[in-house]
RNA sequence: GGGCGAUUAGCUCAGUUGGUUAGAGCACCUGCCUUACAAGCAGGGGGUCACAGGUUCGAGUCCUAUAUCGCCCACCA
């Protein structure tokens, strides 16, 4: 019955006790090697001339700055459980990895490596600089790559990309002049976030508000020719060498008389112009703001309207420079100290007040980002996210995020995008295709032929490439066979964090490239926070590196433990109480597999046939438990699989079928159902925990396979459910489980004698609870319990007296029995209840109610 | 200010489309070294599912309001 027309291959019972003995469960012992010759043996590569069903996921590509952290090892250990289930299940599977050069990251690392050793970015130039950047990438590379292979990720190598090789980096430029010669990307002149000490642009999404404790400086703002003054309240006054204006709203009766009129700038002395703008809010403040149009993007934009002039007062180190007249060269902050004192010295400064307020840092420097006024490259956003808006309306085109409301994240972001500011003052990273030659412009995948053209000096921002990334590294532009095959992907696994960086844009792009979404389904997962619910960060020293629970319960466990114990989409706090508990629990496994293994050496193929009520009970169970958690698996509910394998595993299998097996070890249909269900288990839980699965799978006398990797997942055999079996023996568990709890409840241990009421053949039940020598076939003594489950009903005579606690615990059995009943009976007398609630449902309160009224009158009589 | 989540046992969390007496791991209590496993086995205690209404034969689950916590986005002159 066992279909093993695959060639046998069997391992010697020397090999398997040399490798069986230990009786605990070795990580490292077991982990070892193993990755490695599977990777040998081609196992992880894609085979894109089969006539399977293509599969394909891009890995999320790592930066290349430094070690993978666990959120990483959850991110991966789930794609790698989709992927070898696939494959397992028939599909031929693309794991693309890769990794990502991550502009400014990188770079601010390799520039602080170089001052540690003396050498300055500029100085050392461009082309150096850059070989810096990809001996660093080799370093890290080499590593990350190590830290996949410790976890275990079936990738194929062969198909590895990088986010700066040359494929992509044709991708990028392709994708750069097609939107430049469409008009999606232009060069403008703008505010833009500015990392002063990167010296560089930034998008929004680099930037990161936090709250710090700051002032409103009100300073006075003289009318022209007179002694009164309007009340200006700034957070910033440095900016004020840059003001060319001040703006009250155009119905503010306190002011709007003045509109036209001139104020005197502060300490600069020049006369600027009182406007009428509705950016003026009369409500907020003393209701006048001063117009610094080229250090405020509100500001900016009122300077368009007035068509006032845009006074840079800062050098790209955020020094002031020559319009801060004597402050030049000074920091923003000693700056701003220095011209308050100036202030106060010629009464300028009314008053200081205390407010908190948010100011914007680099992601990646940590630096006060100055609002900038520079020239830069834009994405042009409004069509290509209405795109997306569009295309999500649609079920069948949509990128159905898992769980669904993230949906909303992304979509959100389409509705209030703006332009995406993609040039980066860096070296490393895609260079802008842009040449310049006097006035003019030339945007192109190659240089310019002639004479006198200089490129342009930028790079790009890293999410454009990453933005890519799934289409990038099949081969497009090509029209390659991996981008007609694996193309669009099956499923793209990353956190919430980078849903607007990354997701947001593959999706845009995508669309606006291919015509189709990136992805049919995107898995947005948690971060992994400390046991105490607080972020991971190295300032705080309470980050989890993943090698270290590797190198401590193995990397099976740290698996298991991340991908089933996990709701999608929200956090989870790292518990290592948790690990610890999942490596017991591969330790059972281990177990477990050594009793069967012990015991089937001689079995040379699996029958099953002559089958015992037991055997056919687990086969059931089995089958069951097969069938629900593939479900899971294919609507990515990991946890549910988890728990059902687990308790299958341990409560099904171990406690009770392992028990029972023990009195018929010597039979052909015991043998040959371990063997098939442990088979079964493995295979189910390989996806999980790669390692020890084919640890143990080598060891069996019978395998369809040389690895568990590339066997076959076992299908759901509906030959194999036994409903009458199923329900026989499910009952002798309930009967064993009431009568251990009456003896461990009432002390019963000794002089103890049973009764069986029914007529039932109660082996199993004899056996399992060892009463051999106890059975009578007479009623005796006094001291009695029923024990029931559905079918079976004994009694039980001991020698010992009632308490009075047994007798009050017996008095609630009771109590609670009758209140049960009685809700039941109320129900089922309900009209609308026994018409409205379903057959099935109606159909077991009947049975319970009766169950229940049964034991309750069983009760009664004993009193 | 706009949006999105969360609130279930001592702790950390599950709970499919509303349907048996709400579950797990850890911790706790009792008894066991029963030949696969003491990192184990057997048994047990512990929750009016944040709060108030509503819909329904039936609500942890759906709707409305409140409270507390968290995240994202925007503004902060």
């Amino acid at each position: 019955m066992y279909e093993s027309s695959v060639t046998e291959i069997k391992t010697t019972n020397k090999e398997r006790k040399k490798n069986m003995l230990d009786k605990k469960y070795n990580h490292l012992e077991v982990e070892k090697g193993k990755y490695e010759e599977w990777e040998s043996n081609g196992y992880f590569k894609c085979d894109p001339t089969s006539d399977k069903t293509p599969y394909c996921i891009v890995i999320p590509p790592p930066n290349v700055t430094g070690k993978l952290h666990i959120g990483h090892a959850l991110d991966t250990a789930i794609q790698d459980v989709l992927i070898r289930y696939k494959r397992m299940n028939g599909y031929d599977c693309l794991w693309l990895p890769g990794m990502d050069h991550a502009a400014i990251a990188t770079e601010s690392k390799v520039v602080k490596r170089l001052k540690e050793k003396g050498i300055d970015k500029y100085k050392y130039g461009r082309e150096n600089f850059l070989n810096a950047c990809w001996d660093w990438t080799h370093e890290f590379g080499d590593n990350i790559k190590s830290q996949w292979a410790k976890l275990g990720l079936s990738v194929d190598y062969t198909k590895q990309r990088f986010t700066l090789d040359e494929g992509l980096n044709k991708a990028v430029i392709k994708c750069f002049v097609n939107y430049y010669n469409e008009g999606l990307i232009y060069r403008g002149e703008r505010i833009i976030n500015w990392d002063p000490v990167a010296q560089t642009a930034l998008s929004n999404e680099e930037v990161i508000y936090k709250d710090i404790e700051g002032a409103f400086y009100h300073l006075k703002y003289k009318l022209e020719d007179s002694e009164e003054y309007l009340d200006v309240a700034t957070t910033r006054p440095e900016t004020l060498f840059g003001d060319t204006a001040v703006a009250v709203n155009p119905d503010d009766d306190r002011y709007k008389h003045l509109i036209g009129k001139n104020v005197i700038l502060p300490i600069v002395n020049k006369k600027i112009p009182i406007v009428g703008d509705e950016h003026a809010d009369p409500t907020f403040g003393t209701g006048v703001v001063k117009i610094t149009p080229a250090h405020d993007p509100n500001d900016f934009e009122v300077g368009q309207r007035h068509n006032l002039e845009k006074i840079v007062v800062m050098n790209k180190d955020a020094t002031m420079n020559e319009n801060a007249g004597k402050y030049c060269g000074m920091s923003r902050e000693k700056c701003r100290e220095e011209l308050l004192k100036d202030l106060e010295k010629e009464d300028l400064l009314i008053r200081i007040e205390k407010m908190t307020h948010s100011v914007g840092h680099s992601e990646r420097t940590d630096a006060i980002v100055e609002p900038y006024l520079s020239k830069q490259w834009f994405v042009k956003m409004r069509g290509l996210a209405d795109k997306v808006l569009e295309n999500q309306k649609n079920k069948d085109t949509k990128v159905n995020f898992v769980p669904e409301y993230y949906e909303k994240t992304m979509n959100h972001w389409m509705e209030i995008t703006y332009d995406w500011c993609i040039s980066r003052q860096l070296w490393w990273g895609h260079r802008i295709p842009a040449w310049y030659k006097d006035d003019q412009v030339y945007v192109g995948e190659e240089a310019p032929k002639e004479e006198g053209w200089v490129q342009d000096e930028d790079v790009l921002d890293t999410w454009f490439s990453s933005a890519l990334w799934p289409f990038s590294t099949l081969g497009w532009p090509e029209k390659t066979d991996l981008m007609k095959r694996y193309f669009p992907t099956n499923v793209l696994v990353t956190g919430y964090d980078i849903i607007p960086f990354w997701v947001n844009r593959m999706t845009f792009q995508s669309l606006k490239m291919n015509g189709v979404r990136p992805f049919k389904d995107v898995l947005i997962h948690g971060l992994v926070r400390a046991k105490d619910g607080s972020k991971m960060s190295k300032s705080l020293g309470n980050g989890i590196d993943p090698m270290d629970m590797c190198e401590k319960y193995g990397a099976d466990a740290l698996r298991f433990y991340l991908t089933t114990d996990i709701t999608l989409g929200t956090d989870i706090r790292f518990d290592e109480d948790k690990l610890k508990a999942t490596w017991n629990f591969i330790n059972k496994i281990w177990n477990a597999s050594r009793f069967v293994l012990m015991n089937i050496e001689d079995l040379k193929e699996i029958k099953l046939e002559n089958l015992k009520n037991e055997d056919k009970w687990i086969l059931t169970k089995f089958e069951k438990v097969l069938n629900s958690t593939s479900r899971h698996i294919e609507k990515y509910e990991f946890n549910l699989a988890g728990s059902e394998i687990y308790e299958f595993v341990w409560n099904v299998f171990c406690d009770y079928y392992i028990e029972m097996a023990k009195y018929t070890l010597d039979e052909e249909s015991t043998k040959s159902t371990l063997c098939y269900i442990l088979t079964g288990i493995l295979k189910i839980l390989h996806p999980f925990m790669p390692f020890v699965t084919e640890e143990i799978y080598k060891m069996l006398p019978v395998k369809d396979s040389e690895s568990i990797m590339i066997s076959k997942y076992p299908e759901y055999n509906k030959e194999y459910i036994f409903v009458k079996e199923e329900l026989a023996v499910d009952d002798a568990v309930e009967f064993i489980k009431n009568f251990r709890n009456i003896k461990a409840e009432n002390n019963i241990t000794k002089e103890l004698k049973v009764m069986f009421d029914t007529n039932d053949d109660n082996d199993l039940i004899v056996k399992m609870l060892k009463l051999d020598d106890s059975i009578v076939k007479e009623p005796l003594g006094i001291n009695a319990y029923k024990v029931f489950s559905n079918r079976v009903k004994a009694t039980i005579f001991f020698e010992k007296k009632e308490t009075d606690a047994e007798r009050l615990a017996k008095e609630a059995q009771i109590k609670t029995l009758e209140a049960s009943v009685a809700r039941r009976q109320k129900l089922l007398s309900n009209e609308n209840y026994i018409n409205k609630a379903p057959k099935n449902i109606v159909e077991l309160d009947k049975q319970k109610l009766e169950e229940e009224m049964l034991k309750l009158e069983e009760l009664l009589k004993e009193e």
